[in-house]
RNA sequence: GGGAGCUUAGCUCAGUUGGUUUAGAGCACCUGCCUUACAAGCAGGGGGUCACUAGUUCGAAUCUAGUAGUUCCCA
């Protein structure tokens, strides 16, 4: 028992063997029973992803509340995977194919696809075997993929479910087109930024009139190429003149209309707008309002086509220089200006994102949303912090169609087969299709053949909103008995920014095929930030890497460190010196548990009544601890139900209690002691364990013999009991007030610790309390507490709740400093006193106020009447 | 341009129904200690006109309005 073990706490030795044996046991794993159950699935990351701090806040979050579940009675699941993340897995397995010499345009699909399913099942979900790390526990049995078979039937009975409901639709729609990814994406993918760009300002001949002309001011002179009407004012009185004529287009010399619509801003550069319905989503609406010719004058990559006519193969930023002399050549550039407007970006590719025309398919989300707005408004459904329900409110209510389809092959194919004649169907598969088509058209004797499968594939999200059912495979067998019993989850702990992609529609999708939520609560973390407030990113390079942070101070340490700073909601300012403090918190728990089982225990000796006492408190403390827990945990305050542990693991039980239960230098403990102790260490380990689930599970099984098969992680979690006892919460808070003066006079006199001291009471030996007496003694190293009636202070003195101590420090005394102590005390209490007499002199308070508060007030004063006397007493002697 | 939130100690944040001894915590800071579990530590200490202004109230960090700064969302 007593070889001497490092001082340090190394928690590489013990985190993975800890991780190892709850594994082998099989601790995170859950199949349905008879306990209530708690489920939460993961945000699925993307299957490209590597770790990094977002992840690390978020699945920190997610095991402290699936492993507190676990502890508390409840058959917890886990359940994690990842997101197939059609652009970025697509963009990823061109690259590494163009790396080794294939270009994609080379390939087929089945050939590209196969090189995709390669690449991920090499690559693909570094980050799940990460969390293994932090200690995350999952139920890795349970790992889903959002294009594994059974998932994708989900997906593929979803969209053909919506469309037979009339709420899925094809068309031509203006659409956010990334010319770097060659696809569409939704309206939630597009990133508006800043820029500072150029206004050109460039004039029109109107026809038919030699030297009469409109300038319009646009950032985009590339799209002139495309332009077919310009549009004004009605009111403006500047163009009233030029009603029902037309104008010559520059450079292309093409006749257009000048239309009237009060759509235009009249303040607005010239308050004339050139108008390119192919290239612009407002443009768009006007050209069909007032039926114009669309021309499109962009291939898919952002370069010119031969509608064009000129610049023919640019690309769109090379166009747009490249026009400026073609401009200045008819005269018709009048000026440029400095301007700054804000540009949509794929959040993808990073690429300026070109409106286009195209077919799409697309999810109508009106009726969808309804619903979904009620659930969150009327609180069946949580959101913590309760804010973005705003944000949320207000998309719901603003809900656009949701565009689906993306111009890739990596993803879901969309279940739609195109037949002979351009009619389509939609179907299961190309078998029920072929079916569909033949009853539909039996005049066109369909074979297989002759159905050729729609080409591209879902959004990803379109799959991620039926995450929380589908790993439960509630899409497919509604009504199995997993679904049944882990359905809705408990919680979901995402990141705000992805309220709507991901969110929103789950909420849509449970109410629409469960018919009822798919989660009680959302937690939304904050962002993580550096200590400059800046996001986290790779471009900055101001992201620590998790791994290496964890072999530094341990995953425990690191998620000490995350927990807590992180408010619910709040941005996480990352400092590294947050997990220097959880790991000294680990080393803290290590070197008291050093201290502990070097003792030598002997069954003979009694009970100390210091000890004693500090037992009864110490239990008291923790009821009130569990209590608090309980409260913060409920609410999704996990930093501060972690910071409320911290304290008491460190301010009670380490500096306080031990200090008091330590034996004297290489004396023995007595037995009961000994046991009671072990049993108080084994509750903090339990109480601390969801949070830093490591270190608990080193020192629990280290402190007594443990079968083969327990872990801390299985335990029950005492219960929380109702009361605390409040009496002896505050004698022992009222003792270590003394204790706190005594010590505070210990170093100012600059008196050792090793000399023992006297200790005066001036009050009546029945108010006594021995129980705390001997704690103080104890702490204070005092040999003698002296009650004494008589007011004959001596030597060094304070006043705690209005009771006067003194100690005999003959010689150590300064009676100068004493004097100038007790006439800033008193002035304080004048103070305060004066201002409890200003409320009690008001009338109107006394009238007005309860009761109960005018008491407390009468009180105070009391209490700083009393404090001031004995004050003043005390000065008279003195001097 | 529209909307929402935030502003409390040097930093990051609590402050639950407006009243609980003239505002709390952690970190950082200052002083003294290598005291025998821990210097990744121990003991002690200092630090705030609760952004500003006006109002409601017997009473405001807390409620209302305005101002300033700041962050986010939407277009």
């Amino acid at each position: 028992m007593a070889t001497e073990i490092n001082t340090k706490y190394d928690p590489i030795a013990v985190e993975d063997k800890w991780y190892q044996f709850w594994m082998e046991n099989r601790f995170f794993h859950s199949e349905p029973d008879s306990r209530p159950a708690y489920s939460i699935v993961i945000p699925p990351p993307n299957v490209t992803g590597v770790l990094h701090m977002g992840h690390m806040l978020n699945n920190t979050l997610q095991d402290v509340m699936i492993r507190r579940a676990r502890m508390k009675g409840f058959n917890a699941v886990w359940v994690p995977g990842t997101d197939h993340a059609s652009i970025a897995t697509e963009a990823k397995v061109v690259a590494y194919l163009k790396e080794q010499g294939i270009d994609k345009k080379d390939l087929t699909r089945e050939e590209f696809l196969k090189h995709a399913w390669e690449w991920k099942e090499k690559y693909g979900g570094i980050i799940l075997k990460q969390l293994r790390k932090l200690g995350a526990s999952c139920d890795w049995e349970r790992t889903k993929f959002t294009m594994d078979p059974e998932m994708s039937e989900a997906v593929t009975d979803v969209f053909v479910d919506l469309y037979n409901k009339g709420k899925i639709y094809r068309g031509v729609r203006m659409v956010n087109w990334d010319p770097k990814a060659l696809t569409a994406v939704s309206d939630e993918e597009v990133i508006y930024k800043e820029l500072q760009s150029k206004l050109y300002y460039v004039r029109y001949q109107i026809e038919g009139e030699e030297n009469e002309y409109i300038t319009i001011a646009t950032t985009r002179p590339e799209t002139i190429l495309g332009d077919t009407a310009i549009c004004m004012h009605p009111e403006d009185e500047r163009y009233a003149k030029y009603k029902g004529k037309r104008a010559i287009v520059p450079v292309v010399n093409r006749s257009i209309p000048l239309i009237y619509d009060e759509y235009v801003e009249r303040e607005f550069g010239t308050g004339a707008l050139k108008i390119t319905p192919a290239h612009d989503i407002n443009d768009y609406n006007l050209g069909i309002k007032h039926h114009l010719e669309t021309i499109n004058i962009f291939n898919d990559n952002g370069t010119l086509n031969e509608n064009a006519q000129f610049l023919v193969g640019m690309d769109r930023f090379e166009a747009r220089k490249a026009i400026i002399p073609l401009l200045e050549e008819g005269g018709n550039l009048v000026k440029i200006e400095d301007y700054t407007n804000k540009v949509g970006f794929s959040e993808r590719t990073n690429e300026v994102i070109e409106p286009k025309l195209s077919m799409q398919w697309f999810c109508k989300m009106g009726e969808l949303a309804k619903p979904a707005l009620d659930a969150v408004m009327n609180g069946d459904i949580n959101f913590h912090p309760e804010k973005f329900k705003n944000t949320y409110a207000h998309w719901m209510e603003n809900i656009k169609d949701w565009c689906i389809s993306r111009q890739l092959w990596w993803g879901h194919r969309i279940p739609a087969w195109y037949l002979p004649n351009h009619e389509f169907v939609v179907a299961h598969n190309a078998d029920e299709a072929l079916n569909i088509a033949r009853q539909k058209y039996p005049e066109l004797n369909l074979t297989a053949n002759d159905l050729k499968q729609d080409e591209d594939v879902m959004d990803t999200w379109f799959s991620s909103w039926l995450w929380p059912i589908s790993v439960f495979d509630g899409i497919r067998n509604p009504d199995n008995p997993e679904i049944n019993y882990y359905y809705p989850t408990a919680v979901l702990i995402t990141a705000p920014d992805i309220i709507f992609f991901w969110v929103a529609r789950m909420i849509m999708a449970s109410l629409e095929w469960r018919g009822k939520i798919p989660f009680k609560d959302v937690y939304f973390t904050g962002t993580v930030r550096d200590k400059l407030h800046r996001k986290m990113s790779k471009q900055l390079g101001n992201s620590p890497d998790p791994i290496m942070l964890m072999e530094k101070y341990g995953a425990d340490g690191v998620r000490f460190g995350m927990l807590l700073s992180s408010p619910a909601g709040n941005d996480l300012l990352f400092d590294e010196s947050l997990c220097e403090q959880g790991r000294n918190f680990s080393n803290k728990l290590w070197n008291a548990f050093r201290l502990v089982r070097g003792w030598q225990v002997d069954d003979n000796l009694p009970q100390p009544l210091h000890t004693e006492t500090a037992i009864t408190w110490i239990h008291e403390r923790m009821t009130e601890v569990l209590q608090g827990v309980q409260w913060n945990v409920k609410r999704y305050r996990i930093s501060e139900a972690l910071m409320d542990i911290y304290k008491l693991v460190w301010d009670d039980f380490c500096s306080c209690f031990l200090e008091v239960v330590k034996p004297g230098f290489q004396q023995p403990i007595d037995g009961k002691t000994y046991r009671e102790i072990i049993d108080i260490f084994e509750v903090l380990m339990q109480i601390l364990h969801p949070f830093m689930p490591f270190i608990t599970e080193e020192l629990w099984q280290t402190m007594r013999q443990r079968g083969e098969k327990e872990s801390i992680m299985m335990t029950k979690m005492p219960e929380v009991e109702a009361e605390v006892n409040q009496k002896v919460l505050d004698d022992f808070a009222a003792a270590r007030k003394v204790i706190d003066q005594v010590r505070r006079i210990r170093t100012e006199k600059n008196i050792p610790q090793k000399k023992a001291l006297t200790l005066n009471v001036y009050t009546n030996p029945s108010a006594a309390n021995p129980a705390t007496d001997a704690v103080i003694a104890k702490l204070c190293n005092l040999e003698h507490i002296n009650y004494l009636e008589s007011k004959d202070i001596d030597g060094a003195s304070f006043i705690e709740n209005k009771i006067q101590y003194s100690m005999p420090l003959t010689g150590l005394v300064d009676m100068d400093e004493e004097i100038k102590k007790l006439e800033a005390d008193l002035k304080y209490a004048e103070g305060f006193l004066q201002n409890v007499l200003k409320k009690l002199s008001n009338e109107r308070f006394v009238n007005n106020a309860p009761q109960q508060v005018v008491d407390i007030e009468r009180k105070k004063q009391a209490d700083a009447e009393e404090k001031i006397r004995i004050i003043k007493e005390q000065l008279a002697k003195l001097k």
